[in-house]
DNA sequence: AAAAAAG
């Protein structure tokens, strides 16, 4: 049973049945402008009638017409203008600020779009996957956590767009991660992907600017610099659009306006799109800096401050282009604004940097239980570099022989971006249906390469580290780690892009002797997820494993339950009087917070066996429900 | 030594 069937009769469900309750997508010049028929539009820069904007929906609902009768007679009104960005409508400037009296006379036109935008239909998490789940923060004073949506003051409007996303209940880094943004303090929160991290910091950003009494800033004739009120920075494209879909579903009919600029495609385009205004920046950091270079962006109107993938953000690559961002280009020092730093994994050495950019901030973890590892079937295999395509070749085979190559997707990552050329060619003499994904693809490549694996033209995705975080790939069934990375947070991070969103999944390493100074932490993290680890691996550990360094550079080992913990807790240099450590139980924490899911697997042999089950059945453990594949789709984290 | 992110 899908867990769609016992969901609480909401107004949201009743909506997915009553089309005609559709609310109607108000496209950002008609916002804030009476509804119904006749929609005019208010004038821009008017600073009256915001007071409310926080606890009433921008409404235009109730018509209650066909969605078909508005086909063929678009005015054309959007004019392709700023389309490469995604789904959305993007007005044309005239109507947006020209002489502020235009109408849009033909109100079909917005459901015409709204028929595209298909806004509310692929939000969807299994909530149930997220119970019990261990938590622990620290800092001070920190607001307690609150257990559904309804206690936390949103504002309608807001809270209308949880509802259609049919978010029934906040997931436990919401519980914990909302009321303490709401409060206004600074994060550092560490929780998996998957875990609805997107939401934890939308939701409060979006609520604080609804709060916020002044309207967004109204973009002039000639004025041509972009003031965004919050900005979130993600270390790829592709997870920059992620998080800028999921940010306009909540956003939605706010009035609350998300623009996503990055690198690799047009900056005029982007550019045009922040001149309709703009209170949510999403972006990759280079072509962020860009813009403020080019002075068509200031950050000193910035109150919300969110870094999606922090430790990626603040590694050796990047550290010096987000300080340059956070430190050296108008943005409000901590205090001023407020910080929000997200990622599943957080080493004590990026911890360290990462203070500088928070204040008071408080510490969040969630276990690991019930997010995605635990779904995730981890196996290794000693496999020596020569021998890896065709170990590949007949692991692709048993699993096509197994059936299971219908929706079941399955993503290789490997070290080079060479590499990941020359495997799917080998892949595609070899008769798989393969693409690839790396840095060195135009953005057009790149992204066709995602959507031609997502929608299984091509099943099989070979891919670098670009697609090692973040990405939420709906029916990703097999991770394979043709070539094992470096780090362990990379490995961990890489096989999240499976077990995602309440279903289980399947992690296969190939192991070679390169990949002996990965053995001591690989063997760790198998033994704590109750993964069977092979004889071969423990001697490796046991061997080759030094006691401090578990494949990570410098003292990265976290090792616990949690993702990591709060640093300051051991550093010992806090005063006497500052308790910073707080366990919540919801639940009690296990000693070993894994939840077994194990098989014994030596390849290959029985590999179709537990395949089976691995591709298609999700793993009920520990959940109440399980979810139908058909309800998930993109979700962000 | 590699990947990502600006062009």
């Amino acid at each position: 049973m899908s867990w769609v069937d016992d969901e609480p009769q909401t107004e949201s469900t009743q909506r997915r049945t009553t089309r005609s309750s559709l609310p109607t997508y108000v496209p950002p010049n008609l916002r804030n402008s009476v509804t119904g028929r006749n929609v005019f539009v208010k004038p821009f820069g008017f600073t009256t009638d915001s007071s409310d904007r926080f606890n009433r929906a921008v409404s235009s609902r109730g018509r209650g017409r066909g969605r078909d009768g508005g086909r063929g007679r678009g005015r054309g009104g959007g004019r392709g203008r700023g389309r490469g960005q995604g789904k959305f409508w993007v007005p044309s400037g005239e109507a947006n600020y020209g002489s502020n009296t235009k109408e849009n006379t033909d109100p079909f036109d917005i459901v015409e779009k709204f028929d595209e935008l298909e806004v509310f239909e692929d939000t969807l998490i299994n909530f149930d996957a997220y119970e019990d789940i261990p938590v622990e923060t620290s800092g001070f004073d920190i607001p307690p956590p609150v257990s559904s949506f309804a206690e936390i003051d949103l504002g309608k409007a807001l809270s209308d767009n949880i509802g259609r996303c049919r978010y029934v209940k906040p997931t436990p880094i919401q519980k914990y991660a909302i009321p303490i943004a709401l409060a206004g303090r600074d994060l550092m929160a560490c929780a998996q992907t998957g875990s609805g991290k997107t939401a934890a910091f939308c939701f409060p950003i979006i609520s604080g600017i609804l709060r916020d009494n002044t309207m967004t800033p109204v973009p002039k004739w000639g004025v041509k610099v972009a003031c965004p009120r919050a900005l979130i920075l993600s270390p790829t494209r592709e997870l920059s659009c992620q998080i800028h879909e999921e940010a306009k579903k909540f956003a939605y009919q706010t009035g609350v306006k998300v623009v996503v600029v990055y690198g690799g495609s047009s900056i005029d385009q982007q550019l045009r799109c922040l001149e309709q205004g703009v209170d949510i920046l999403v972006a990759t950091p280079g072509r962020l800096v860009d813009m403020i270079e080019r002075a068509r962006v200031s950050l000193q109107k910035v109150k919300y401050l969110a870094l999606d993938e922090a430790d990626r953000m603040l590694d050796m690559g990047f550290e010096r282009q987000i300080r340059k961002i956070v430190e050296q280009m108008e943005m409000p020092p901590p205090g001023a604004r407020q910080t929000m730093l997200f990622s599943a994994t957080f080493p004590t050495d990026i911890q360290k940097l990462a203070s500088d950019f928070l204040s008071n901030y408080i510490f969040l973890t969630v276990g690991r239980v019930g997010s995605s590892t635990d779904l995730i079937d981890q196996r290794v295999e000693f496999v020596s570099d020569m021998d890896k395509r065709n170990y590949l070749k007949s692991l692709l085979n048993a699993q096509w022989a197994n059936g299971t190559h219908g929706k079941a997707l399955t993503l290789v990552f490997v070290e080079t971006k060479k590499g990941a050329d020359a495997l799917e060619q080998w892949l595609y003499k070899n008769g798989f249906s393969s693409t690839a994904i790396h840095g060195d693809k135009i953005q057009m490549e790149r992204e066709r390469a995602l959507r031609s694996f997502k929608t299984g033209v091509t099943p099989i995705l070979v891919a670098t580290d670009v697609a090692a975080r973040g990405l939420d790939i709906p029916h990703v069934a097999h991770v394979i780690n043709f070539d094992l990375p470096k780090n362990i947070d990379d490995y961990v991070h890489r096989i999240g892009r499976t077990g995602r969103a309440g279903k289980s999944g399947l992690a296969t390493a190939f192991f070679s002797d390169k990949n002996i100074p990965l053995a001591k932490a690989l063997f760790k993290l198998m033994q704590e997820a109750n993964q069977e680890v092979p004889p071969w691996l423990t001697q490796f550990a046991e061997y080759y494993g030094s006691d401090d360094d578990g494949g990570r550079q410098g003292n990265r080992y976290g090792g616990n339950k949690f993702g990591s913990h709060d640093i300051r807790n051991d550093a010992r240099v806090m005063s006497g009087n500052y308790c910073y450590s707080s366990q919540y139980g919801d639940s009690v924490a296990p000693a070993n917070s894994y939840v077994a899911n194990t098989y014994v697997a030596p390849y290959c042999a029985d590999y179709a066996a537990p395949a089976s089950s691995n591709f298609s059945a999700a793993s009920s453990q520990s959940y109440g429900r399980v979810h139908d594949e058909s309800d998930f789709t993109d979700g962000w984290d």
